[in-house]
DNA sequence: GCCTCTCTTGAGCGAACGATCAACAAGGGC
DNA sequence: GCCCTTGTTGATCGTTCGCTCAAGAGAGGC
């Protein structure tokens, strides 16, 4: 049976029709990331247009493929969300660099330290997608980079034009900001509560992990001195 | 060359026909640990069977649903692979705290730092499985447990019986924990590999975190302390 | 050689997937 | 009131998913 319908229910959908193109765009989006984030992005476009309350083919309209979809994620999760004071702060000479990197720290921590965030890092990168790559390798030339170089200058150690910045200077600072995103991963990738206050979980660990940070940073760039530099005495 | 016969390949699939049901089921664990690790949870049984050279039906000869072969790989990856020596380092009463948790640490990052091992934890946390809050819920209560408990004595305080053990402690282990985590988990599932030797990026970082760690865990407990006990000096 | 046991496979089922398309319907301009 | 633009939907296509079943085929006992 075929029938072309000549009653028709109007339509069940909660969701309020007719939206302008615009407001429908940007609540596909929102609630594409809150869908993806929440069932990996193997989700199905028909479960997300009932979450939304629309018909699924209305997903196709605003975007030609599930795929374009996902890309326009990355744009409004990721890049989006890239706040440019980070990398102004940890150039802010009028600090000394364990501050700037504390602060980084605790505002970038405070923007991934969400579950959409989280979660669709990591389901990107077991997706294999460049997204995680790209983003990790963005903190570290824009944030790590620029921070190591005035480290140099603070411990009055070798510049990076004399000496170039080595992989180990590079995972002093990943190791700190490891700790702090794996409070995050914990809870929300994970499913630990736990019932703690992340945000001051990694407070104090930054002030158990920076005070040592400038000296082990001397000891690691003393070590990799070339021989004719002379070592550490 | 591997030549078992005269001539003529017996079958386009490279996988021995005709094995035994024992060397059969063990190839196909195997073989869906390598696929589900590289591809995530959600991979498809026709193509972990054309990677085995194998017929799809037979996979579900010897597992009866999907779901059943994924909880064999928990317990092939997971529950198999924990050591049981683990536990009796933390508690080896011959050696510092502190040396314990490094023995430890070195050990078990050896055993979890394994393309397998971390994606298909990551996979199950994003799926909503509680196989990550279980495992880690074990290495709270029966490593870390144990060895907070035996730094409260090393440091001369209360006993976890007179002061119960607070996150604030269990938060100062899985930070180093997490940060020795991040260093595989960057490579393994953000494929950054950055061409470091991970292991000796998880030691160095043992040795930049462990020496504070029993003066931080002082403070901690300190700052938890009633008030009839007196504060820090 | 033949039978039997069991490992293995081709064909296929029902459901769900991403994506398409023509038809419907809510507004705004006139 | 009418029309035209455009947001929206039901029906459906081709493919792929997990899973089933009856038939094929290799190894050992006799």
């Amino acid at each position: 049976m075929v029938s072309t319908h000549p009653l028709v229910v109007p339509s069940p959908a909660p969701s309020g029709r007719r939206l302008s193109a615009e407001d429908r765009e940007r609540q596909i989006v929102e609630g594409a990331i809150a869908y993806f984030a929440e069932v990996g992005l193997d989700g199905q476009t028909r479960e997300l247009a009932r979450r939304l309350g629309i018909a699924q083919p209305l997903l196709f309209r605003y975007f030609p493929t599930k795929a374009a979809l996902i890309e326009r994620i990355y744009e409004e999760v990721y890049l989006k969300r890239w706040d440019a004071g980070w990398e102004a702060t940890v150039r802010d000479a009028s600090l000394p660099c364990l501050e700037r990197f504390r602060r980084f720290e605790i505002d970038y921590q405070r923007t991934i330290d969400n579950y959409a965030w989280l979660r669709i890092f990591v389901s990107a990168g077991l997706k294999g997608f460049d997204l995680p790559s790209r983003y990790l390798g963005m903190v570290r030339a824009r944030i790590f980079t620029p921070l190591l170089t005035d480290m140099r200058a603070e411990s009055q150690l070798p510049s990076p034009e004399e000496q170039p910045l080595a992989a180990d200077e590079y995972e002093l600072l990943f190791g700190i900001h490891g700790a702090l995103v794996y409070v995050g991963l914990r809870s929300l990738v994970y499913g630990i509560d736990g019932g703690v206050d992340r945000d001051a979980v990694r407070a104090a660990m930054l002030d158990a992990a920076l005070p040592g940070l400038l000296a082990t940073h001397r000891r690691v760039v003393g070590a990799a001195m070339p021989p004719a530099a002379g070592r550490a005495p």
